[in-house]
Formats: C-alpha cells, structure tokens, sequence
DNA sequence: ATAACCTCCGTACCATGGTACGGAGTCAAG
DNA sequence: CTTGACTCCGTACCATGGTACGGAGGTTAT
C-alpha cells in the first residue's frame, strides 16, 4: 500500500498542509522522493505505518497533548526507554486527572446555574456567584 | 476599597498587562479616569467588583471557556436573559461531558501504557498501540 | 497530448492569549 | 523637590497550531 501524501492526509482526518507542518516539527518523517522511472517518480509516498502513526498524533493531540509531547512520545517508541515512557504517562495521569477534576467542579457549577436561571421571575441568576469557590 | 490596576492585577493573580489586554477585549471595563485634585488624580481605579470580575474570568478560562464566550457570559449577567445562559449552560455541560469522557479513555489508556511498560524485559512497550481505539 | 488535478517547496498569514517596550505623566517618601 | 515606583497608552512581539498562496513540475483520464 503506497499512498501520496494526499491520501495519507485524507487517511488521517487532517489536510495536506498540516501533514507537511507535522513533518516540519519532526512528527512525521519525510520519505525520500521515489527516484527512477514509473509509478511516482520524485513523489514522497507513504504507507499503512504512516497512517498509524498520523492517526496517534491526532488522538494523542485530542486528549491533551501539545505537539511537542508528542514528539517526545514517538521518540521514546524508537528508543525503548520503559522508565522515560512510565514517568511520562504517570505525570500526564495527575494532570489529566487534575483536569478532569477541574472540570467536574465546572459541569456542577454549570448545572447549578442552569438551574437556578430555571425560573423564569424568581430571583437572580447569578453567572459569577456560579463561579465562586 | 480602591484600587490601582497593579492592586487588582495582583488580586486577581495575573499580570497588569494581562488586566490590561481584558480591557480591550471588552471583558473588563475601563473606569473613568478620576479627575480634580487629590489622591489618583488621572489614574483609573478599581473596586472589590473588578476583583470579582476578574477572578471569574480566571476560573472560567481555566474551566475551558475561551475569552470570548466569557464575554458572553459577561453580558448576558447584565442583561437577564435566563433563556440564553441556561441555553449556553447547558451546551458547555454538554461539551465538557464530552471532553471528560475523553480524558477519561485518555486515561485508561496511559494507564494500560504505564502498566505494559512496567516489566523492564518483557515484551514490547508500544506507545502507539495504547491510544488505538 | 492536453486538460484537470496533484505534489513539492518556501514563505506569508491567521486566531488565541497573552508579554514586552518605551515615553510621558502621577504619586509617596525622604 | 527629587527619586523611585507606579500608571497610561500605543504598538510590537511571542508561542502554538495550523491555513493559504503561488509557481514549477509530475500524473491521470479522456
């Protein structure tokens, strides 16, 4: 399976500039042109590995990770380096955790205020007191 | 209470530029610059509300929302309209459901990650595999 | 073989959320 | 009455994560 770097990047949900910028910031490494004669000669193609590997970049990125993680994150899958990748995930758990706390305590202070705006004449509906600690 | 924006700024834990950037962005008011002769003449002061305000932002920011649907949110506590904030509420919560949800697989997966790359020699560590669905 | 489309590459531009800079005016203490 | 700290204001700059543009050349369908 041999793709171009237009159908790798329809593969992975994303456009073609944003697969080059990934290549730029050295999240995705750019294939030597295919030299000689036939089928793709001087086109970059790319394989199923790719399309895997693309595809890790967006969930990673989607749960919270900013590029640069990521790049460290693939690094480590070459290198093999089991204390790095456990200290790495146990420190993106707490703040994940800490993330999913905070937005606990946000959903239930949304959920007051909508329901305290519930009545349509009763008393106020206070957006900031929502808010406070 | 009156205080200067370097008072409130740090009240509000951000910086004065940061009080200041609000304030263009319309999240903040500008006071009137208080004229005659005294104490802070041509010099903007601010109140316990500012603080408050201020410290809303931060917490909603922090929550997730982005400055300008802040400024909604601002603006719909001085104009009273219930149907919109629970509208607007009740859309945040359902994006923060999502987003937790989310996280929480997010999670699970570092977590399956941390626990496969636990064993220093056995079998492989793949940071790639743990974030396939 | 020619149109329509794709790739390659550099460079420029965008939104978001700020941070920094510089010159002028103001204020409080010594 | 000067020194040092703070304020005011505009403008410029920063990082992040892309998106857009444009021209030269490769590829595919008719």
């Amino acid at each position: 399976m041999q793709l171009s770097i237009g159908k790798l990047a329809e593969a992975g949900g994303v456009g073609v500039e944003t697969v080059r910028y990934y290549q730029r910031r050295g999240l995705m490494t750019t294939p030597a042109r295919s030299g000689g004669e036939g089928w793709g000669a001087g086109i970059r193609r790319y394989d199923a590995d790719d399309v895997r590997r693309l595809k890790f970049i967006r969930s990673a990125q989607a749960s919270g990770f900013t590029l640069e993680e990521i790049a460290e994150l693939l690094e480590l899958e070459q290198s093999d380096d089991r204390v790095r990748v456990r200290s790495l995930a146990r420190q993106r758990i707490a703040v994940l955790d800490a993330k999913i706390a905070q937005m606990s305590e946000t959903r239930a202070a949304l959920a007051r205020l909508a329901d305290q705006c519930a009545a349509p004449d009763k008393g106020p509906c206070p957006i900031l007191a929502a808010f406070e600690p």
